[in-house]
DNA sequence: GAATTAATGTTTACAGCGTAAACATAGTAC
DNA sequence: GTACTATGTTTACGCTGTAAACATTAATTC
């Protein structure tokens, strides 16, 4: 056993990632994740100046991670446009990190970080993510300015993010269907909204962007 | 100073909404709370099992008082149908209410309450505000069945959600402007959404009614 | 290449946290 | 009045983030 890692920093990221995915970043330690990586308990702090610095790290991970499942279907090879079944696919890919990811998306729009401007590699990571988002639509569309860009962008930004917020809360307020099968309005409606999500995406967004 | 406080519980929600839009759930404790109401940091325990089930107390009121405020606005007291500009200071009311008390918004919906099906109270508040947004639309226009309004109501509902939690990230990437005046363009576009909130939500709550 | 310094690890220590257990007081029912 | 129950306090435990002192190795200087 080597007195020096060698590759700590990044060992602890990997690990705060893993174990923030699993268990969700209000249940694990600094404490956990040195144990994880299998260094003492105040290693880390050679590397992060906090707990929160550490998780800026990991959140910063997860704007690169969630930008690239965007690109991926804009595929960014090409330049021409997209179409509108490719746009949907990239809002979908935005629902799918989130979901996927839910920890790891809740450490990156949560109160866990106060401000970016402390972490410049997230504040970068994550206009690099919104520029993706924008560029999904700039392919996708023409329009008249770059602000005309940046309304629509926001307005479906916040439909995406905003539903990502509803579908934890219906994990939230579940009942059980043991018995008669009936679910509570709102969450009968998410229900539906996520057995038919392509239509339901197909006419918010097209709304969204001719609004 | 009598021993027994005589109305404990109350006195501890009310110490703990106050504490939590202040300082916000994270930064807060039980053994602060207690302090605040003067009574030792174990008192507590006689009227909530853990620290979870009195911020889910807090949540429940937030449910109710922002239910109280969209109610406000669509007047209870008659039937009759409102006009667009009552459905979209219904909406404002929400937005006002998250932004405000952000705090108490971030104990609602954020993840320090696991599942609200352990804390009844909670449940139904949660519930009851969902049903007074959705009478916003009901009497606003009239569509199918009920739920063509819950597929309207959950679209708003994720709109509205989504740009509490974009107003929030704004705030973590906002760059200080002493120099030259220029902003990242997703700040950009949410300064001119709010800057111009009456006519952006207009069309938006329009488009995704009719979508 | 040896000596110094900087980087990166460990050990120890501390105050604050949520909460369990034992005990104290006071209001309620018979 | 006596027993019981509700509601308070005291004490204690293990876990947390993190500061400080110390250890080991890698890098730099001469």
């Amino acid at each position: 056993m080597k007195y020096h890692h060698g590759n700590l920093r990044s060992e602890l990221i990997r690990c705060a990632c893993n174990l923030c995915e699993e268990h969700g970043h209000d249940k694990i330690s600094l404490r956990g994740i040195a144990k994880e990586a299998n260094v003492s308990q105040t290693a880390p702090y050679r590397h992060f100046e906090t707990k929160e610095s550490l998780l800026a790290a990991v959140a910063a991970h997860g704007f690169v991670e969630m930008q690239k499942s965007i690109d991926k279907i804009i595929d960014l090879s090409k330049t021409n446009k997209i179409s509108k079944k490719t746009l949907i696919n990239a809002m979908l890919a935005y629902l799918d990190f989130a979901i996927s990811k839910n920890n790891i998306y809740e450490v990156m729009f949560g109160t866990v970080i106060k401000d970016f401007r402390n972490f410049p590699d997230l504040h970068d990571a994550a206009l690099e993510a919104y520029s993706s988002l924008k560029l999904s639509i700039k392919r996708y569309i023409k329009l008249k300015n770059d602000q005309e860009y940046d309304e629509k962008c926001v307005k479906i930004w916040a439909f995406l993010h905003g539903l990502v917020g509803l579908n934890k809360i219906e994990q939230k307020l579940e009942d059980v269907s043991t018995t008669d099968g009936s679910y509570d309005m709102p969450i009968d409606a998410l229900r539906a909204a996520k057995n038919n999500l392509v239509p339901f995406m197909n006419s918010s967004i097209d709304a969204l962007i001719k609004s």
